[in-house]
DNA sequence: CTTCTTACA
DNA sequence: TGTAAGCA
């Protein structure tokens, strides 16, 4: 658990000293521990501050970021178990699509750049066709199975994994935006006082999913790949590279 | 030298 | 939001 002081954390979330202290005068940032005359802040502030600064840039006002703190504060259940906070601090935009050359392809896939693997992963939305090339909408995805396919996996085996795992990531998704509609957004119609709390919810979904999501994949690569290839080869593995160190 | 407070712009 | 003075 980090420590910082004043300076740091600024420095840390990108802003000045001078912004911190006005956030805490306001309330925004809750008080720090106290070591003599010097305040010292956690990682806690620093994601309290990252959120601070992101709301700032929206255009809310100081009462309204305050008011919606307080809202998660006492309904701070979900947002525990989800690291609602930890989110907003991060840029969690859509990715953006990105143009690819059928050149480009080619480099990345080899010959298994071909035209039923170019229309399979038409059919799964991953690639469109824009005049001679094709437009990615997600860059990571076709990245990562690059990365795949230059490690020997067969291009086919890479799309059946990428149809699968869009039918399975959909299927949480679905369940966590159906469990927050139950228990959150309960009401069909929200009283006109609860407008402005539905209202951000609803702008947290999002980045509400992609780190529940994100978190249970880091979770999940940690404890299935050992699982999968046994500690035996990890082990092995981890000895060759101390090996490596030492050469 | 850094932090804190207060004050002014 | 930046800057400055005076203090600890």
């Amino acid at each position: 658990m980090a420590e910082y002081r004043i300076d740091d954390l600024a420095r840390a979330a990108g802003t000045t000293v001078r912004n911190v202290r006005v956030y805490q005068d306001r309330e925004l940032l809750p008080p720090p521990r106290r070591q003599g005359r010097t305040a010292i802040y956690s990682d806690a502030h620093l994601v309290r501050l990252r959120l601070i600064i992101n709301m700032l840039e929206r255009g809310y006002a100081f009462a309204q970021i305050k008011e919606m703190i307080s809202a998660w504060e006492s309904g701070r259940s979900l947002g525990d178990v989800l690291g609602l906070e930890e989110v907003v601090g991060e840029s969690w935009a859509e990715e953006a699509p990105r143009a690819v050359t059928a050149t480009e392809l080619r480099r990345m896939f080899g010959k298994q750049f071909s035209p039923g693997n170019v229309k399979r992963a038409m059919e799964l939305g991953l690639l469109e066709r824009r005049g001679r090339g094709f437009v990615s909408q997600s860059p990571q995805l076709l990245d990562a199975g690059a990365e795949l396919v230059s490690l020997g996996v067969p291009l086919g085996e890479v799309l059946d994994l990428a149809e699968q795992l869009q039918q399975d990531i959909d299927h949480v998704a679905g369940h966590l935006v159906e469990m927050v509609r139950r228990h959150v957004l309960t009401r069909p119609v929200p009283t006109e006082e609860e407008v402005p709390y539905y209202s951000d919810v609803l702008q947290r979904l999002r980045p509400l999913v992609m780190s529940a999501l994100n978190a249970a994949a880091a979770r999940s690569a940690a404890r299935v790949i050992p699982e999968v290839l046994g500690d035996r080869l990890i082990e092995m593995v981890a000895g060759s590279e101390e090996h490596a160190k030492r050469a």
